[in-house]
DNA sequence: TTGAAAGCGCTAACAA
DNA sequence: TTGTTAGCGCTTTCAA
């Protein structure tokens, strides 16, 4: 172990706490003892002890993101934010993949790493309202894409719905009537699919567009190799759709490839457009069309509820009012690039 | 705070040091103490203070991975398996993002978090050897993606000067004689660009084929953006290249999707090569012909490596010469696929 | 098989 | 302005 408060103590002469008022920065040390103090630290190369000073001080100063998988773009990019934003607040941040497999989940509800973080910023992808209710741990926690209403914690997310029907009508005033869809789930508490989903009808059905059930087939998950399989089926249906609204990028990129190699030219035969405005969609030819959702101000967003809430819940915090539960809507864009506008 | 081991110790009326060693799980502890035990640790829903057991014992389970950008999917695609080796060997994993730049990479290696890490895996991009040597931090460390002889430290890569003259001679077996290569760079210490522009070099020579630095202009970073602007650049040559070989699969995807736009079919037109098998160029169309690092198991190994030194750099732990510095050479394979070679 | 008590390194209340 | 000291929660000798 390295040097201790106590032997930079000893080599300065002085007692610990004189040491530890410099290595903390506080005022009221004679500028002679600093002087030796910092001479003392810095010869014996200190080191604070974050463990001992976590113990004390109740804090750690890390954070903990939960989320499905650090490889998805959309996850990757998000990350980038979170982490940059807690940097700047003086946090760590530690990642926790999940795989979105529900006991994963529910273990990162339940606290797996409790005393070693400060605060969760979780992005689920099973759990649901039942079992965000019944979480026990205390660690302050913020919810990441998901809005399920009344729920008990704080979360960001944009309005998915909302987004997703902005996407049907953009394709509906293109004129295609027959649209279809790649991204509903089959597990009932995938709320993001859900909301998208149901963005889609509602859009539809104000067009006075009928819902066909076999133009919206569930998925297994939503990478590209689920949206090339199933672009493939669409395909091979009687009257395949002239339009497709992929539930995320990476299931419109993998779409868009089946088509290409089909030998469908794209949009002109085919629209397609995704959701996240990864990188990728930006370089792939076409481009893809897709719903942009602020970043960088959903990761900024939560990381500035997540502070609140632990600055709150200390002794002498904040008032508890201010801990209430809250919902932040995100912004976010729909942008339209070639997939499905030819240029 | 929740409840600790004091607390327990009273309602279950034994000590502390019987609640620890249920805790910890040791034997010789009576089946009905055990019992007793056990209720009260249900009952106060004990968990252990991690920052008290750190301080005690030395330890913190918690490991760095410090990396350029998450969102760079090379690097997305390495943490998901760098992470999830840690987790099996009961590790957690906190993220340095270093954005590539030199000095976040010097506070990387003399430590921002020691104390709160028992380990680091650092992917570095400017640091060069003399940094390296200089490092005074003791936190064991291993690096990753660099090929610096007589390192001072443990490292797992590929080697990049071959693959990348594999590559090279793919692009002359095909029979261009005028190749480009996109990501060469201007920094002297960025070793991955001169290893890779030396790998590349090296096959044009054994072929006779002249090198042109005209085909082969520095990039500014590794992404999407300057693959596609040096790709312009590369076509506005008297005498464009009949194939480009990039250093990476974004600078890859990035010149493709310039080439495309330019009315170039690939790889009829112009063949292209990348670097690194990142998920998009399998899907990308046409797919990309690229090097496939075995990321499974540069991670797995790197884990590995650092778990030894760990143990080893503890008192009584294995033998000093296990702790030797140690290089690791991971597998790689040459993926061909259609940007290179029409099906 | 269990208990008492020391001490990991740090912070902060209290004293001087 | 500086020093003394208790104690954060845990592990671990040493005794019983």
């Amino acid at each position: 172990m390295g040097a201790s408060l106590k032997d930079v103590a000893a080599l300065a002469g002085v007692s610990v706490k004189t040491v530890s008022n410099v290595v903390n920065g506080y005022t009221y040390v004679a500028p002679h003892t600093r002087e030796k103090v910092e001479q003392a630290l810095a010869e014996l190369e200190y080191r604070p002890n974050l463990s001992a000073r976590n113990l004390r001080r109740g804090r750690t100063g890390v954070i903990a993101l939960a989320l499905p998988e650090l490889d998805a773009p959309y996850f990757a990019e998000l990350s980038r934010f979170v982490i940059d934003a807690a940097v700047e607040r003086g946090w760590t941040v530690l990642i926790d993949q999940t795989d979105g497999l529900a006991d994963r989940e529910r273990e990162v509800l339940q606290g797996i790493r409790e005393q070693l973080i400060d605060g969760l910023i979780f992005s689920p992808i099973t759990v649901g309202r039942e079992e965000l209710a019944a979480r026990t741990d205390s660690t302050p926690m913020v919810l990441l894409g998901e809005r399920i209403m009344d729920g008990p914690t704080h979360h960001v997310a944009i309005d998915n719905q909302r987004a997703a029907r902005e996407m049907t009508e953009h394709l509906i005033s293109l004129g295609h009537t027959r649209i279809g869809a790649i991204g509903a789930q089959e597990n009932p508490s995938a709320n993001t699919a859900h909301l998208r989903l149901a963005g889609y009808r509602q859009a539809l059905e104000a067009a006075g567009l009928p819902y066909d059930e076999r133009l919206a087939p569930p998925t297994a998950s939503y990478h590209r190799a689920d949206g090339a399989a199933v672009m493939r089926r669409l395909l091979e249906l009687d009257e395949p759709p002239q339009a497709v609204f992929c539930f995320n990028d990476l299931l419109a990129l993998g779409a868009l490839r089946t088509a290409l190699t089909s030998g469908l030219r794209v949009p002109d035969d085919l629209a397609l457009a995704g959701f996240d405005d990864i990188e990728d969609g930006r370089y792939s030819t076409p481009t893809l069309t897709t719903i942009s959702p602020d970043k960088a101000h959903i990761a900024r967003t939560a990381v500035e509820l997540l502070d609140a809430r632990i600055s709150g819940s200390g002794r002498g915090g904040r008032p508890a009012e201010d801990d209430g539960q809250r919902e932040v809507e995100a912004d976010y864009r729909l942008i339209v690039r070639e997939s499905t506008v030819r240029p």
